[in-house]
DNA sequence: CTGTTAGCGCATTCAG
DNA sequence: CTGAATGCGCTAACAG
């Protein structure tokens, strides 16, 4: 591999001068540039990202870390995440913390050994304390999917809360009354700020929260048909089930029609995050965006902003969902 | 933050004890030891990563290159690939090819200039003798989902064909002979191979291949749609439709539904890739398996053994794909 | 078993 | 506008 030196001693210059080429901005005349750079391309000469690393104390590496890298949810993430920094010529370390605290304890601090330059984190079993504290470090963070009012202006996410309403309010004003909920793990502020948008909207309209057709997954398919298994035991009647999230939803339905329930003529159900594939079950799912893709892509943009000084670049806070309505969601008015 | 050289002080040693310490390999006394470790301690000291790769020409970073980083696929094998290469205290860079040409070469340069010690490619755009010359240079590559010969050591492959082939068998044994084939774009190895596959199933049992039930896709979902769409407006009566992976087969029986064509009474269907959502749909969808994990796992692997030479690691290029039978496919014996 | 000495390839003063 | 010198933090011979 060429280094610097060879091109300083073929295009007749110092080292510094090249250096200078390399880093446009710094003043060199037309002639010596030109001379550097024809050496450059002779000699196929590439710069060492790592020697630049040690030199500059900038590794232009950002670390990302998620709770897992399959599904549906974190690739779409990561696509934004990738394409934005890499278009600025910074690369991606990933790392999967697989909602353990521990492991995503180590995942940091194994990022941080990497020398990043900032850390885009999706966690959810680091405490807070955890996080403001790690935010007042050296190394950048910004957060997605996840809001610590201490650090607001590191955190980027989706207003739950009303997602959760919007979903209930929608069931509701189609004349759903009796209503079963199957909830995320509830240590997961998505899920709990999800549950809390459905009381809110069962409020305003009256209807009692019934604890019999509750039931807690963990927002995976198979806790989806878990819940459908043990709501469709109960005695209460219920006309609609609104599912925290759309895996879940897809193994209820699932389950439904397993036990000759038809969707929705018997049973509505609503989901959240809309998911790709659900679009194409039957029937298909009513849900609730969630623009993880746009967030992903603003986290990006904060580091680059904020670690990497672009400025002009605006940075979003929080997202707001949207209902998607399709036809699982029966309208009994 | 504290360097090598601070902890040598502290110690009362020289620098280079420290860094033997460190790299375990040689000989150090108990005592000299525990003085070092104890002030390692003391000082929180953390090792730079990139230093220790200047220093030594390794940067214990390895990039990974796929076509995309979401749908169901990617996620899955960046997982197993993440988990075996973190275990080992190796990064992964991560970049997206976008199954373009030149995407993907720009992709493969950038991790090259990255200084990574190994690349795993998952690439569709880029020609054998692009990748042969590739693993000739410095940098070892091993390929995923792909073979060629003359570097087919470095390939961790799926025998696509006898997939395809299983697949068409078993419809035949069940008594389908009136067969469509939803392929993928035959530019991509995979979907040739499938369709290879299929054919040798057909003419085994003396069925003719017929072109009017024969659509190219491009492995998305609408397509699938697409392909349904044109089928049912053939006059060639089918009873079954082989798709060459479950996102088309999705899209293909998202639209018979809509056209009331009952699935698997009316029509049966097959996927392949044995993706984790049709599992929850009805009716449940009978593909074939794609060990997309192991692979990922396996490429790993590979490049622990024969880049970072642990011994006793053993290597399977050829992956077998097995049948997985739910409820799409009728009995019409 | 331990210390000394050179670099790894580049960025960055500071002079000129 | 350009060159010389210094150091980033660490590894790896080579001595002792």
């Amino acid at each position: 591999m060429a280094t610097i030196y060879d091109v300083s001693i073929l295009a007749g210059v110092s080292l510094a001068t090249v250096s200078r080429v390399m880093n446009k901005n710094t003043n060199v005349s037309e002639k010596t540039k030109k001379k550097v750079q024809d050496a450059m391309e002779q000699l196929g000469y590439r710069p060492s990202s790592i020697a630049q690393s040690l030199a500059s104390n900038c590794s232009n590496s950002i670390g990302v870390l998620v709770s897992q890298l399959n599904g549906p949810f974190y690739g779409a993430m990561m696509t934004e995440i990738e394409s934005a920094l890499r278009n600025a010529n910074k690369h991606v370390i990933i790392a999967a913390g697989h909602s353990d605290e521990d492991q995503e304890r180590e995942a940091v601090e194994f990022l941080l050994d990497r020398g990043c330059d900032a850390l885009i984190l999706d966690v959810e079993a680091l405490s807070d304390d955890y996080l403001i504290a790690l935010s007042q470090k050296r190394t950048p963070i910004v957060l997605i999917n996840r809001y610590i009012s201490e650090i607001a202006d590191r955190c980027i996410h989706l207003n739950n809360v009303l997602g959760g309403y919007l979903a209930t309010k929608h069931v509701l004003s189609h004349g759903h009354t009796k209503l079963a909920y199957i909830a995320g793990p509830l240590l997961k502020p998505d899920a709990r700020e999800r549950l809390e948008g459905h009381k809110k909207a069962l409020a305003e309209h009256d209807v009692n929260f019934d604890d019999t057709l509750f039931y807690e997954g963990n927002f995976f398919e198979p806790s989806g048909s878990d819940a459908m298994e043990y709501l469709l035991k109960q005695d209460t009647h219920f006309t609609c089930v609104i599912c925290a999230n759309d895996q879940m939803a897809s193994g209820a339905i699932s389950v439904s029609l397993e036990h000759h329930v038809m969707v929705p003529e018997q049973l509505s159900f609503i989901g959240y995050d809309n998911f790709p594939f659900p679009k194409y079950i039957s029937p298909k799912l009513s849900t609730v965006s969630n623009p993880i893709q746009e967030m992903g892509k603003m986290a990006a943009l904060w580091v680059l902003k904020n670690v990497y000084k672009k400025p002009d670049i605006n940075i979003v806070n929080t997202f707001t969902p949207q209902l998607i309505l399709r036809d699982s969601v029966k309208n009994n008015q």
